[in-house]
RNA sequence: GCCGGGAUGGCGGAAUUGGUAGACGCACGGGACUCAAAAUCCCGCGGUGGCGACACCAUGAGGGUUCGAUUCCCUCUCCCGGCACCA
């Protein structure tokens, strides 16, 4: 019905989202990057890397290296007869070889070849095979199915101890991980232990862990905790590594196995059968197989003039695209009419933009400008994107063409922007998605959306609950609306002020009249001084307690900004540090000379640290303190450390932890001057009861804390 | 299901290395200015009790460590991101 190729996100439930139609799965032949030769680099080099440790902690997984041991199940006499693979068994790797003595059953992948041998003459398991074959491609999907299997008759060994082993055919095991067959070892895996339990197969017991307790009848937690082999025979007492190296050396004595490690990583598949993309430059002769398009005739050119007509790829249907001579023997041959993976192109588009004039992939300018400093991108690329890229510049490097190990030395990942999704199914049970400004919401007592009704003409839609900004799902904002109305500094304050740029955040524009509000008042203080007329800014002389307050604050406040953008990253908590200081500025009334020094310093230093954020009213205002000088000129603010000097502080005084009261000391008192002045305090004496002090806890600079 | 993250007033958030929970705002309430409005300015604003001084409770839920926990540990709930063709 769709007549084309659908991605994941556009199946649902088995069927098309827009037709409803039911998805067919197909075997195509693709082209692969081999990222797995990388993996081990992959893995190591994220140690190095400036990056946020959740991301290295996603890629650690995502890549998944895991040690275990790789062997044959010999097949048992029925199978090795029907089984004309020129192999001995069954093949499978597991991490938990000390549990083989535990092996009740093997199961296989539905794609198996064993799985196909067996459905040869038993209709009821080929039935089943094509039932697993149907389903999803989605790993979430494969996760959450019920378990479900079919015993194929067949039979393997089990090396150790030559116990006939049955194959079962079962949907929770993937055909692209490891090789697509396991033992099953109910005793010691939860999946296994239900599957056994379904299929009323036996559990065994072959591993103690710390002696607690076990039983065949519900699987708990511990059950695939390492400990040690019981009823294992000769393995018995071993602990896991001792048992493992056992097997591993048993098995590679028979010549049916050895130690080796696998990852969770696959390479990755860029063919797509799309008309708009970079054409993949194979030629396929009907005599040479698979040939590149050489060198001298980079790039294959997209052509851009085809018009789709709604089913298959406009460039299988277009002989003038994909008629050529095969580059080997000069015969008539077929241009591949896949073109590649976008994350091929967003893997290096960065060393493309060091020199995008290069006559080659890239030249000595990205060699200059890479490794990029400071990578800017949302969370969600995590591991996809991010992963490719650092593949791809390893690849680079490897081929000679730029000398750097890994793209990005430091990463700052965005949070998401969620808003609200609304959609419903049309007459044929597609899906359709409605912008969350074409809809009036339905709201429940507690405030809540419960579902909505189209503006338009009052038809019900229903609400999904809040999720990414997608065009797909056409709930993505522009934020034109608010620069054409307030500015563009506005718009990117009101962004800014709001949170850290790491969070996750649920789009509204309700309050943004707060920070336009700001930017006026801002501008009225700057007019509001200027026009008694500009002066120097403070540099030194005598100040009064109120003016000196303010220079201490000021300088906090420079020194705080500085941190919050140039370490912590978090702008939310500078401009509201620069909000306090202006707070703290407008309480003055002293218009001395003095004051108007200090008040010029306060309104400099507060424009400059609102430079990189507001910076069009910002070089306005400069203008206005400084005339004949430009913002853009000015070095960053520096912090005066007289002005950060006190005299006296103030200390939170605790009883027992609580906060009972506040004292004033000088700066230079000592240790045991405050506690002694702590336990003479007010409170302390009355919330302490009459008991002596146990013990006192001083933290210089913030509080001291009596217990009793 | 697995991997990573999150949950703090009515709302966004702050508390940076275990040390005053609620900075800074939004919304709201009250007041000033005004013929009136807008704009602006001032005051209040987690919950419970109290006239008040003040006390107690409170950072998704439950438990633990500590003189002291939003922060560390354990268990759980819900939400978000990713799961290889959304990119």
């Amino acid at each position: 019905v769709d007549m084309t190729v659908l991605a994941n996100e556009q199946v649902i439930d088995g069927r098309g989202w827009r037709t409803n139609a039911p998805v067919e799965k197909r075997e195509i032949p693709m082209w692969y990057m081999r990222i797995t030769q990388y993996a081990d680099e992959l893995l190591d080099s994220l140690d190095g890397l400036g990056w946020p440790e959740q991301v290295k902690q996603m890629q650690r997984n995502w890549i998944g290296r895991s040690h275990g041991v790789e062997f044959t199940l010999p097949y048992a006499a029925d199978t090795a007869a029907r089984m004309k693979d020129g192999k001995k068994g069954l093949r499978v790797f597991t991490t938990r070889a000390d549990t083989i003595m535990g092996i009740t059953f093997a199961a296989v992948a539905a794609e198996h070849p064993l799985a196909t041998e067996a459905a040869k003459g038993n209709p009821k398991l080929a039935a089943f095979i094509e039932e697993c074959k149907k389903g999803g491609v989605q790993e979430a999907e494969l996760a959450t199915m019920e378990k479900k299997g079919m015993a194929t008759g067949l039979h393997v060994v089990n090396p150790i101890n030559n116990e006939p082993v049955e194959v079962w055919v079962a949907n929770y095991v993937l055909w692209g991980y490891g090789e697509g067959a396991l033992m099953g070892v109910p005793g010691h895996d939860e999946r296994d232990f239900a599957f056994a339990k379904k299929y009323g197969l036996p559990i065994r017991q072959v591993i103690d862990i710390a002696g607690k307790p076990y039983s065949t009848d519900a699987h708990q937690p511990w059950y695939d905790e390492h400990g040690r082999n019981i009823n294992s025979g000769k393995y018995d007492g071993l602990g896991y590594e001792a048992a493992i190296d056992a097997v591993a050396k048993d098995l590679e004595a028979m010549g049916l196995g050895t130690k080796r490690i696998q990852y969770r990583l696959r390479d990755w598949g860029i063919s797509r059968q799309r008309y708009w993309g970079t054409p993949i430059p194979i030629v396929i002769c009907p005599k040479c197989g698979d040939v590149p398009v050489p060198d001298s005739e980079l790039p294959v050119i997209l052509p851009d003039d085809l018009v789709p007509d709604g089913s298959g790829s406009p460039l299988a249907k277009t002989p003038s695209f994909y008629e050529t001579k095969c580059p080997k023997c000069g015969g008539a041959a077929r241009r591949d009419t896949d073109t590649m993976d976008t994350f091929v192109d967003s893997s290096w588009y960065y060393m493309r933009y060091a020199c995008p004039d290069a006559g080659t992939m890239v030249d000595e300018r990205a060699q200059y400008w890479m490794p990029m400093d400071q990578y800017i991108g949302g969370i969600e690329h995590a591991i996809l994107h991010l992963l490719y890229a650092r593949f791809w510049t390893k690849a680079m490097r490897d081929l000679g063409l730029i000398n750097i190990d890994e793209p990005f030395t430091n990463l700052l990942t965005q949070g998401m922007v969620l808003n609200h999704i609304f959609s419903r199914r049309g007459a044929r049970g597609g899906i359709e998605y409605f912008a969350p400004d074409e809809v009036e919401t339905v709201v429940d007592a507690e405030g809540r959306i419960t579902g909505a009704k189209l503006k338009a003409d009052g038809s019900p839609v229903d609400y999904e609950g809040i999720g990414t900004m997608s065009k797909s799902k056409r709930n993505g904002v522009d934020p034109q609306d608010m620069i054409e109305r307030y500015g563009a500094d506005t718009a990117r304050f009101y962004v800014m002020q709001a949170n850290p740029p790491t969070d996750t955040v649920l789009w509204s524009d309700e309050s943004v009249e707060g920070s336009f509000k700001f930017l006026r008042r801002l501008w009225a203080m700057v007019h509001e001084h200027v026009s008694a007329g500009v002066v120097a800014p403070y540099s030194g002389g005598e100040l009064t307690a109120q003016l000196k307050a303010l220079r201490l604050k000021l300088h906090r406040t420079i020194e705080k900004v500085g941190d919050d953008y140039g370490r912590r990253m978090q702008f939310n908590t500078a401009i509201a540090a620069v909000r306090e200081l202006l707070n703290l500025y407008t309480d003055g009334t002293d218009k001395s000379p003095v004051a108007r020094a200090v008040a010029q310093e306060v309104l400099e230093n507060a424009i400059l640290l609102l430079t990189p954020i507001v910076p069009h009213i910002a070089t306005v205002l400069w203008r206005e303190l400084r005339p004949g000088t430009e913002l853009i000129a000015q070095p960053w603010p520096q912090v005066d450390p007289d002005a950060l000097v006190q005299d006296s502080i103030e200390l939170v005084v605790q009883v027992n932890g609580k906060l009972r009261g506040h004292i004033q000391v000088p700066t230079s008192w000592s240790r045991a001057q405050i506690e002694e002045a702590a336990v003479a305090h007010e409170a302390v004496v009355k919330f302490s009861g009459g008991q002596k002090a146990k013990k006192i806890v001083v933290v210089p600079g913030k509080l001291v804390n009596v217990v009793v």
